[in-house]
DNA sequence: TGCGTTGTAGGAATATTCCTAATACCCCCG
DNA sequence: CGGGGGTATTAGGAATATTCCTACAACGCA
């Protein structure tokens, strides 16, 4: 038996989706919140399967909150179902946690199968969705801007972003630190970046470790 | 119309490929290669709209010979297709550049809606891809080496991540730059990491940015 | 009450940056 | 063709930034 907590600010959604998992035997609604607030406070105070979680409801907005019960409850499956089209939507609620997403457009059918797979540990993504994690999974096409370095200075790019240090650089290049050292500041300068953590990121974004 | 390279050591799978594409309208087969090598030979001398690629050639690795077609051709879309049923290769082929990910088990049909996706530039992924690629993008789960931090500790690590130096995270917190140094120390060891480009990555591989 | 952890630094030793500059190379234009 | 201007690669000296080693007080816990 899976027990759900529905957490969505309208009430005649909630009576819908209660109607529609009446009729279902392993699924049971035991909780319903009406805010982000008592959401928390539900969640705090009743054990559930899952959260059936509305992400535009009144108050604290929807990927908080996603964050703030999973850092609270990391076990507990949340199902997001949402009228937003939008997919970015979706992707950032997943990055934030969540474990599936629908929109409110699905079918009954879809919505039962998203609870049983969610409630098993597993995500539920629709097409649309997966298709936007993709796409942001993807290496960014065309130029970028580290293209701009020239050899010399990617060579050092590359190190500095494994983490080594502008003196193991040096070592391995057979170079004066203070040469290293200006490849660093040029390489910076060039791509616009503030410090390692920016190099790292952009590194991972492009994929240009190892 | 749709100029596809197909890429598959086997030739019978090729000859299918050709009957299942020879019925379709906008769908045209202008080029074969039987190994890695022989792609890109042939992506480098003719210009195709999609390339339908056979993950488990032999000779270079699948995921490598997307990262250099990808390199070279940027801009040109391919499809895998693959005998393979783990979606962990899926997911590290999209991860490399590709644009769809298909299992041979999959229906003809399923292979035109993906290869016309693909040519459109958009990306083409089943479910089963989708749920790893969720995987993948949510936050781990469980309890992770950070959490051995002292509040301190982490505070200081966060402000890392995000690029501050040792300085400026003494300034901020009010702290002797030694105090900052000290906590960074620690928080290296406590977490088994070499350079801050490790951190960044741990910070980014757990959603710990922000 | 002793021991590990946390939070805090000082002094000496290193590492890195900042500012500056030399050489080499390449490309464009008069 | 020959100079000017830009970029690439290389560093030195002085100025900062960071680490290393050490230490000490407070706190909790067994």
């Amino acid at each position: 038996m899976i027990r759900i907590l529905i957490a969505d600010d309208h009430t005649i959604m909630r009576e819908g989706l209660k109607r529609i998992l009446d009729g279902i035997d392993d699924i049971q609604v035991i909780g319903e919140a009406i805010d982000g607030h008592d959401t928390i406070t539900k969640v705090r105070s009743e054990s559930f399967d899952v959260l059936l979680l509305d992400l535009s409801m009144p108050g604290r907005s929807g990927v908080d909150l996603i964050h703030q019960i999973k850092d609270e409850f990391p076990k507990l499956p949340i199902l997001i179902l949402t009228m937003h089209e939008e997919e970015q939507y979706a992707v950032r609620a997943i990055r934030a946690g969540a474990n599936g997403y629908l929109t409110k457009e699905s079918a009954g059918t879809q919505l039962v199968t998203a609870l049983r797979k969610v409630a098993s540990g597993r995500p539920y993504i629709s097409m649309e969705v997966a298709e936007q994690l993709a796409m942001s999974a993807m290496p960014a096409s065309g130029d970028s801007s580290h293209t701009s370095l020239s050899d010399r200075e990617f060579e050092v790019f590359c190190h500095l972003a494994k983490g080594k240090s502008i003196t193991e650089i040096g070592d391995m290049l057979h170079l004066s630190v203070k040469t290293v050292s200006t490849h660093k500041t040029r390489i910076m300068q060039k791509m616009g970046l503030n410090s390692i953590s920016d190099l790292v990121q952009y590194a991972i974004a492009h994929h240009l470790l190892n």
